[in-house]
RNA sequence: GGAGGGAUGGCCGAGCGGCCUAAGGCGCCUGUCUUGAAAACAGGUAUGGAGCAAUCCAUCGUGGGUUCGAAUCCCACUCCCUCCGCCA
């Protein structure tokens, strides 16, 4: 949720933010709203005034024993204009919050306005790697490798789902456990949270109610908006630990990370593209998250990029970071560098971070506020979070940049302890 | 799944339909006293909204209702606790 205000004050300045993503969108309805919201306000909250007034005034009446026949009579009709004044207001602020609430955040001056082709390459770290030879795309290895099965998968899953089997497994979980340890080492607090969450939790995490329809919903109940659901991504958990809290700011920055699996619809088909683990219904992922006073916000985001890019240089895979054009981002985000590996099949990059700042949007959905040491005073935080990583495509560029001429894998030295060898072999039988 | 109890400010806890503008306590902040601290005493300590401001309005789990007036009465819902049953 953008600051309402900030429409009100320069509506122009909101428009032409908002044009970066490619929605012109008319706010004179929503400033209109605003205006009659306000005079309504003022004329119902005098008419309250009076009332309150009025009835200490027939109380005092009573005790003495005077009539207090006119003056209710008056009330009367004070009451019932106040009646239909309040529900006047609040028609109008549940037009202002629908309003509001598909508003998304209003990108960084930095930010590149357009889609996808305005991506900024940041960086780049390391080199492709250079095969002499013909390479296997991942489905192929992974199977060959025994390390993961589709097929039985979708058996027990149905269609977009696989299964990690014997080394495979071990691998999954020693990426798991390399990227557990490094956050522990960096002083991030562990959260292992519910997978199933209520509909306010999609809500202040910026996903509900545009995107309600992109997650498994798991209540019977009619109305949504009270039904659970399964967690897309670990980042809707941790958002509302905080949530309708207020921090001392002597407690920012908070640094959290969660392991959970994260289960998506993915509706449409992407199979021509990605194959494989590429996109499912379920996969697993460690997120980081951080609570911080505005001030701090970019340097936190700063720090949690070089945190994501410091987990795949330990894998010693090659990637690049870019920084995504407006278009690009989720709506909730005011600026998001993704951090993607080098796929060799594909002859492409693709996602295995998003590192997010959402600023104060997440935490007003929220009511996620802190206040200032140094004169009580209190704000909104500013939300951040970043995958740390996601393994499903993590797998993928692992296993097609570590493969060699014989069909073998070598193991990246940090997932050794885990996986208990330095290199897998083909399987003659799956 | 069954039965019962509960939800009030940062916390505990009182609260006859009308000075509730929410008692009292704890905690916290400030001041007096003190070399300093403790104690004692005094004062202050919620959130959101409207307004240039004075000030006003709302909020006692949530939503509705009764009433001139609701923390208080009525209805529905949500959540929490206790006991019983069932079960990983």
């Amino acid at each position: 949720m953008i600051d309402l205000r900030l429409v009100r004050e320069d509506p122009e300045k909101v428009r032409a933010a908002l044009l970066k993503r490619g929605a012109d969108i008319d706010l004179n309805m929503l400033l209109h709203l605003d205006q009659q919201r306000r005079e309504t306000l003022t004329e119902v909250e005098g008419m309250k005034a009076r009332r309150n007034q009025v009835s200490a005034q027939i109380s005092g009446l009573r005790a003495e024993n005077r009539s207090t026949d006119t003056l209710i009579e008056e009330m009367k009709e004070v009451s019932s204009r106040i009646k239909t004044l309040d529900s006047l207001v609040v028609d109008i602020e549940t037009q202002i919050a629908a309003f509001m609430d598909e508003l998304p955040n209003i990108p960084d001056e930095d930010v590149p306005p357009g889609g996808k082709e305005n991506n900024e390459i940041i960086r780049t770290w390391w080199h492709k790697p250079d095969f002499n030879y013909q390479i296997l795309e991942h489905v192929e290895l992974a199977e060959k490798l025994g390390l993961i099965d589709y097929e039985r998968g979708v058996k027990l899953g149905g269609a977009n789902f696989w299964l990690y089997k014997g080394e495979g497994a071990l691998i999954e979980w020693g990426l798991l456990n390399y990227f557990i340890d490094s956050h522990l080492q960096d002083g991030y607090e562990f959260i292992l949270p519910p997978h199933i969450l209520r509909y306010a939790c999609g809500y202040a995490a910026g996903q509900f109610p545009k995107f309600a329809d992109d997650v498994f919903h798991i209540s019977q109940k009619d109305s949504r908006q009270e039904g659970q659901f399964l967690l897309p991504t670990a980042e809707t958990a941790l958002i509302n630990l905080h949530q309708d809290e207020i921090l001392e700011e002597s407690e920012l920055p908070k640094k959290y990370f969660a392991f959970t699996p994260c289960y998506r619809k993915e509706v449409g088909s992407y199979r021509a593209t990605e194959r494989g683990t590429m996109r499912g219904h379920q996969f697993n992922k460690v997120e980081m998250f951080q609570f911080t006073t505005p001030e701090n916000s970019d340097g936190a985001h700063l720090e949690l990029l070089e945190k994501a890019e410091k987990l795949v240089q330990g894998l010693g895979l090659h990637y690049q970071v870019t920084k995504l054009a407006a278009q690009d981002m989720s709506g909730a985000m005011a600026k998001t560098y993704d951090v993607e590996i080098w796929i060799p099949s594909l002859g492409r990059y693709t996602e295995v971070s998003s590192v997010s700042n959402a600023r104060d949007y997440q935490a007003r959905r929220g009511k996620i506020r802190f206040r200032r040491s140094e004169n009580r005073k209190i704000e909104f935080v500013h939300t951040l979070n970043a995958s740390g990583l996601a393994t499903s495509r993590l797998i993928v560029g692992l296993i097609e940049q570590n493969q060699q001429s014989d069909g073998s894998l070598v193991i990246p030295e940090v997932l050794r302890r885990w996986v208990g060898k330095d290199r897998i072999y083909p399987k003659t039988n799956t």
